[in-house]
DNA sequence: CACGAGACCTGTTCGC
DNA sequence: TGCGAACAGGTCTCGT
């Protein structure tokens, strides 16, 4: 589930609990377990085990998709890649199957690390910045103003899709929202970056910020079996409407594979460029 | 530098 | 009903 606004808004429900959970803040980890040794990036189970125990929980933010956990002494790190979830439950509850990673609190409370397909990633290291260092900017921090995106696509030649969901680009973009912004920039995603104008790249600009933070209010989107309350998949213009009106202009929408991935479009708003025409 | 293919994984849905 | 294929929110590595 995880693109900025799921990972956001895991992030705020770690920090500020809900209905089904406390706050992780403050809690002391008394323990830890490690069900699936390939999600834990670093360190070694032993060491992670011995190292975390003790340590309590300060801070938690988000990054680019990253969740960042700062602890006493360390920083752990979760990247939720394609099916990771984090959640605070009762150390009593029976172990899930795809629990990957879990650490006993103090109080009869557990952080559990689930993932069914073992793509996610957990990390415990001294400095953040050695795991998020290849990331670029956060696409709503206000100093990303449209001159500066538009000298960042002016400097290379790349399809626009791909590079928003180029995490070094910027962080925080994936499949979903990607269809979803250029559908509302009118921008098609095999465009190439340098041959937007200015006024296509403020376009491009006003319907990141617009997307990022209608997925951030409706706490992200939830599809398929994993469901978190967020509502945003009721609000796709594009996204898994193949062969469904447009909302703007009624042509069926259209789904064509970009760099490996399913990509929706309208073909009317979002006319093919010249240059991508073979 | 940019792109495509394959790998890493499990689960669900689709088509015959 | 059964069974293989296609597909899924991500990223890394390799070859061209």
């Amino acid at each position: 589930m995880p693109e900025l606004p799921e990972v956001q808004t895991i992030a705020s429900i770690l920090r500020q609990g809900s209905r089904e959970q406390p706050s992780l803040l403050g809690k002391q980890v008394a323990g830890a377990r490690v069900l699936w040794e390939r999600s834990l990036a670093e360190p070694e189970p032993e060491e992670f085990a011995q190292r975390i125990v003790g340590q309590r929980v300060e801070e938690i933010t988000r990054r680019g998709k990253f969740i960042v956990i700062a602890l006493s002494k360390d920083y752990l790190l979760f990247h939720l890649r394609m099916s990771g979830d984090l959640m605070v439950e009762r150390e009593a509850a029976p172990l899930l199957p795809h629990h990957r990673l879990t650490l006993n609190l103090e109080g009869g409370w557990r952080l559990a690390f689930n993932d069914p397909r073992k793509f996610g990633r957990a990390w415990l290291v001294r400095d953040a910045q050695l795991v998020l260092s290849g990331l670029g900017p956060e696409p709503l921090d206000e100093r990303l103003t449209p001159i500066e995106l538009f000298d960042k696509l002016q400097k290379r030649r790349r399809r626009l899709k791909p590079l928003l969901m180029d995490q070094s680009f910027l962080a925080g973009i994936g499949n979903i929202y990607a269809d979803e912004i250029l559908h509302a920039a009118r921008l098609h995603p095999l465009r190439l970056s340098d041959s937007l104008t200015y006024a296509e790249a403020e376009r491009l600009w006003h319907s990141i910020r617009q997307v990022l933070n209608e997925g951030i209010q409706r706490n992200g989107a939830s599809i398929d079996w994993v469901y978190r309350g967020g509502g945003f998949q009721n609000y796709f213009r594009v996204y898994q409407r193949t062969g469904q009106p447009c909302y703007v202009c009624g042509a069926p929408v259209q789904r064509i594979i970009v760099a490996q991935r399913g990509t929706h479009l309208c073909p009317v708003c979002q006319p093919m460029p010249a240059e991508a025409v073979d």
